[in-house]
This record gives structure tokens, C-alpha cells and sequence, in this order.
DNA sequence: AATGAATGAGGGTTCATTCAT
DNA sequence: TATGAATGAACCCTCATTCAT
């Protein structure tokens, strides 16, 4: 028995929108209460299919936690990337990126969350996933020959980012978004870049 | 058997011995495989006790790994206290705490990758555990009245702290704790300090 | 399409090469993985068509394996009531019987396989479908008058010519054909004892 | 909820105990409806435990029947030795023998159906299990220096075995025990056709 | 006639937790 | 206090089968 989508019958839908529901209802639930404490009929149930049906679309829970988590990150350096896509001055890149950091935790505040989220579970991916930005991050930093050892930058630069990003995306606030981001640009700014 | 239980002590000193066996096992698998990948039996079986013994000395699972979190978080801050307990003098200050944190990390790897670490699941407890030591950084910025939004920058300091932590804390490493300690009190010092 | 059907007999040929192709595919496969061990969307996808396909031409797999075994089956009683159509020397016979046994094992190793193989499963039709061999056996041996209980002599023939059969099928061989021959000849003619 | 003892709770019955229930339980089920068509859980609750149960005793389905196979095996070779202990007369062993294996077949009808019977599944684990048997049979022929050849008259006697027996387990009979046997024998002594 | 997305029952297995001894 | 066998809820995943197109 459908237990959202009535009687109509799911043959209806095409495929690729099946997908995405599936894929919505996951990032929402992945959101709030982490991987482990979603189940596979749970994600299913959200999105009005029959729970056999996720199987359809991915190999396992692990495959869409997976895909999620790597599209989202490949949708955050890309958004960086073009926010400082003319500039060249150090302080405007930072500007610029951690206006655009602050955006992408309003605007995808279940993205946030499971990318550097309460639960954390972005890192129970075989690998840390955090790396793949973590030396994006890296080159960028040599490239700048900053005289800090970039490896070390780099980490702690995401750390940053990440709990301060997770801890926007929470609301309601009492600090002004203007406090937030003068404090994270200045946090970098006398810190990464070069006098 | 308890012929010679002497002053009574003896059956309390064996059940705080079992006590801590498991948590000293509990602690390794932890750290090892995170919180969702070890069950109870293994924690028993590795300390050298039977299944039910567990639960004995714990009400479940969660109750131990938050126990091992919020004393590894006690540890950490009176290491942090202790290390800076005369100074006053701010740059001081964060050059002692980061040497603090990397020995931290160096004698209590199973502690930094709990806390902070790759499964993240420090996280998992019922609010977020990190807070703890977030509001205290915080209480600590706005005591030294930091041109910066204390909110934020105790966010971004313990986020920059775990990453750098965690990365450390796994071996082997090609930059030399110089390097390290240098780069992590420059990131603090010009960005948290007061010109 | 559709343009030139001719005698309106095009559409029945292509239903009956789908069907056929679903057929050799179930063959080939049940043949090397037991019934259990194949999906209904694998002999669809090996022949060829959709998985729905399938179902427009069969009820359900029991069925299509119960045909191909069933065909198999009076595939094998033609043979060897054709090997020995003019013969009535009852020497003779065990010898065209057992060379024609030979050939359908070396010719028809998936029928084989499906009939008395490893995976037995020929067996989990219903009734034990060998039953229907073992009477024709059995009525032929009543024919023949032998001395024997034809009963229990029909059961240890088929038993005998089933484990034989399915060796012979897997290949490679260190016994040569002959050999193999005149033992099984001699195995029904005169026991396995010498005198 | 106990589906079969009542309330008292298991732990009052030893560890062996409860084991060779799983194991009795197992038995009967696989001879009666085969390994495929009987789930874990209908093991269990035939056998008066819980689910979970039968995985403290056996790491799966396939593993039980697995023992069950191996041990029924191991029994009949046993039986079948030690009932030719002494005897040396080539005709004699075959008398005894074949008495040996109908007495198995009225005393085990279900682990001769396991072993050989309709479902055929004794072979669907990994190798042919049946193969134990045969190899053994070949061994015995070899030694014997019979004119046939070996490789070849043990897979005949194996499949003349299995089908006879697990016909002669099944009852109602017609044919009475001594014609059973005489038959057998002289099968194995002088082949099925007169002279 | 063919397609292929969807269904949903059900099986195998795990594991936190209990409790009689 | 400790033991360890037992429990049973729950989860993941498969696959035979249906049906709108």
C-alpha cells in the first residue's frame, strides 16, 4: 500500500523524478538526524515510494549518503570558485569567499549540516571526505605562498569554516549576519594573508 | 572465595579494576572504528569480561561513550587552564595553549579522534558535545574583550583547533611539530589578537 | 515497421523467436546456476528483451523451468527409444541405449545439467520429475520380464545413468569416451562384481 | 514472545542442549521441504528459541546445513564400514553393504533425504558433497582392482544408492524389505540384464 | 507485443539489552 | 559481582510479479 501517493500509481512518474525525490527526501532526512538514524524505508516512505523502489535508483543507503555528500561539495567549490572568479587581491578572495560561504549555509542549510554537521557523518565515507576540499584548499594556499605551512592552514581554515558555517545554519540567531561575516573575514584576513 | 576480604576494599577495588578495563577498551575500539561500529560485546570481550558485565558498570552504550567524551573534554580544558595558569599576556596565552593542544594530541590520540575525530560522532550525543568547550572558549574571548563577535570566533577557534588536532594526531607526519605549533598560533595571533 | 508483414504470420514469428530466446537463455543459465540462483530479470536481460517481457510469455519461472525440463525429458525418451527402434536383443539394447546416453550428455550438457545435476533442482517441480522416466524404465523392464524387482531396478538404472551422465558432461576428461562406454554397458549387464 | 516453550525462558536449558534442538529442528525441515523453502526464523521457532537464537550457534543457514550434510555423511561411511569389518568376500561386502544402507534409509529417512533426495540440495554447497561419497566408493573399487572402470562404476553405484534409498524412504511400500535387497544386490553382483 | 518503473512481502542477519544462574 | 545464553525488534536488501504506457 502507498502510504503518501494514494492509489494513482507510481508508473506515472518518470524515472529521473523518482530519483530526485529520493534524493531530496535523503538530504532532508540525512540533515536532521545523520546517516545511521535514517533507514532506507524511511527515505523511501518520504518520497511516496515503495520502499523496494529505492533499490531501483541506488546500490545502497551508503551510495546516495555518498552521492549527496560529493555533489554537494563539488556545488561549494563551484560556487567559490566563481565568486572570486575576476579578483586577484587577497583580502577581496576572502571577502568574497566568506560571503559566499555565509550564502550557501543559508540558502542549503541540510547541505551544511551533513557536509560538517552535528553528526559528522560527511567523514564515515571511507575516507574523509573533508580532504577533497581540504587540498583544494591546500593548493590554493601554496599558490598564494602564504609564509604559513599550508598544510597545516588549509585544516584549520576548514575547521573554521565548518563550524562556523553549521552554526549559522542553525537559526534562529541573535548575531547579526554583518557581525558574522566582518568576524570570519577579519579571523582570515589577519591570519592567512600576508602583510 | 572472600575468605580474607580484609577491610572491604578488596570487591570494590575488583569492580572499579573491571570499570575500567572497559573503559579503557571502550576508549581504543572508539577511537579505532567509532561509536556505531563497536558494539557492547566487543567492548566486554576486549576488556576481558562477559557480555552482561557491561551493563553492569553502564546503563548502555551512550552512557559510556559519553562518559569517555565529557572527561576527555575535562582533561582537555584543565590541561588548558593549567598551561596557562599565570600568564596574562594574550599572545602568551595562545602560544601555551597551542603548544598545549599538540601534546594533547600527541599523548591522547584515542581522546582527539573521539572528540573531534574522522567518525565525528562525539557529536552524536544528544546536543553537541563541542559546545561545551565552545561556550568556554567563548566565555574566555569576551573576558579579553577581542574586537571580534566572541560567537563566532569560539566557533571558528575550536573548529580550527579539531581539524589541526586530528590531522596531527595521525601519523606519520612530514612537517615537523615546529612548523605546526608556528602555523598555529600565527593563525591565532593575527586573527584573535588584538593589534 | 509493420510495413511488409506478408502473410500477417510476422508478428507470431517474432513473438515465438522471443520466446525461443527466453528459452535457450533460461536454459543456458539455469544449466550453469540452479533455478534459485537465477532471476527472472537476468534470463530477460540475457535474451534480450524487458523484464516484463517474460511474463507475457510465461506465468511465472516455475513454469518455464518446468517446460524446459519437461522438454528435456521427452528429448531424452525419443532418443533413446529411436536408438533402439528395430533391436529387440536385450544385450543390445543396454549398448544403443548407453552410447545414445553418452551422445545427449556430450551434445545437451545444460539439459543434462538441469535433469540430474549438480543443483538437483529438476527435483523441486512438484513431484520429482525423474518419476516419469523411472516408469517408462520401470514399464520397459516389466516388458522384458527380467528377474529383478522392476520397481527397484527402474530407480537404480535412472540413478546410475544420472550421476554418470552429468560426470561426463563436465569436462575435461581423463577417461576416454570408450571406456566410459563399455563400463556403463557392462555396469547394467553384469553388475559391478566380477565373478 | 516465546512461541513454543511457553514462558519459563531459555536459559535454564544448557547451550548443547539448545543447539541440538536448532540442529534436530534443521533436520527435519530441510528433508521435508529443502534448504531453500525453510527460513532461519521456522528453524528457530520449530526448535522452541527465538530468532536472534540461531545465530549464537551457527554463523548461518548455510552453515547448519552444511554440518548436517557433512555429519550425516560422515555416519553412513561409518555404518558402512564397520558393517564389513571383517568380512573380505568381495560378494559378501555387497550383501552387507546394501543391507547397511536400506537399514540407514528406514533409520534416517530424513538425512537420506537430505543427502540424496528430492530436492536434490545436498550439491548445491559449494562442490558436490556427494563427491566425499564417491571418492571414497572409487578408492574402495580401485582397491579391489575390479575390470571396470573405477572413476566410472562409483559415480553408477553412488546414483544407484541415492535413487534406491531415497525411494525406499519414502513409505508406503508395495515391494517388501527382502525383495528391496535382493534386488540391490544382485544389481551390484550381475548387472540388471540375465544372462 | 513490448517496455521498464514500481511494488511490497519477506528473508537473512545483527546487536543492544535482559535475566536466571 | 559476574556470567553468557537468550531475546526480539529492526534493518537492509532481493526479486517475483504487475501494470500504465
Amino acid at each position: 500500500m502507498g502510504v503518501i501517493s494514494g492509489s494513482g500509481g507510481a508508473p506515472a512518474r518518470s524515472r529521473a523524478l523518482t530519483r530526485e525525490r529520493l534524493v531530496a527526501s535523503a538530504t532532508t532526512l540525512f540533515a536532521r538526524h545523520g546517516v545511521h538514524a535514517v533507514t532506507s524505508h524511511e527515505i523511501a516512505r518520504s518520497a511516496g515510494v515503495a520502499a523496494g523502489t529505492f533499490y531501483l535508483h541506488f546500490k545502497d543507503k551508503q551510495e546516495l549518503f555518498r552521492k549527496i555528500v560529493f555533489e554537494a561539495l563539488a556545488s561549494l567549490k563551484e560556487r567559490l570558485q566563481k565568486a572570486t572568479a575576476g579578483g586577484a587581491d587577497p583580502r577581496e578572495v576572502v571577502r568574497l569567499r566568506s560571503a559566499e560561504l555565509l550564502s550557501f549555509a543559508e540558502e542549503r542549510r541540510d547541505l551544511v549540516r551533513i557536509l560538517f554537521g552535528r553528526k559528522g557523518e560527511a567523514a564515515s565515507l571511507g575516507a574523509d571526505v573533508l580532504d577533497e576540499l581540504i587540498r583544494w584548499v591546500e593548493a590554493d594556499l601554496r599558490a598564494r605562498a602564504v609564509s604559513l605551512e599550508p598544510a597545516v592552514a588549509a585544516q584549520a581554515l576548514v575547521g573554521m569554516w565548518a563550524r562556523v558555517l553549521v552554526w549559522w545554519a542553525e537559526l534562529p540567531r541573535e548575531v547579526s549576519r554583518r557581525n558574522v561575516l566582518e568576524s570570519l573575514i577579519q579571523l582570515q584576513l589577519s591570519g592567512v594573508i600576508e602583510d
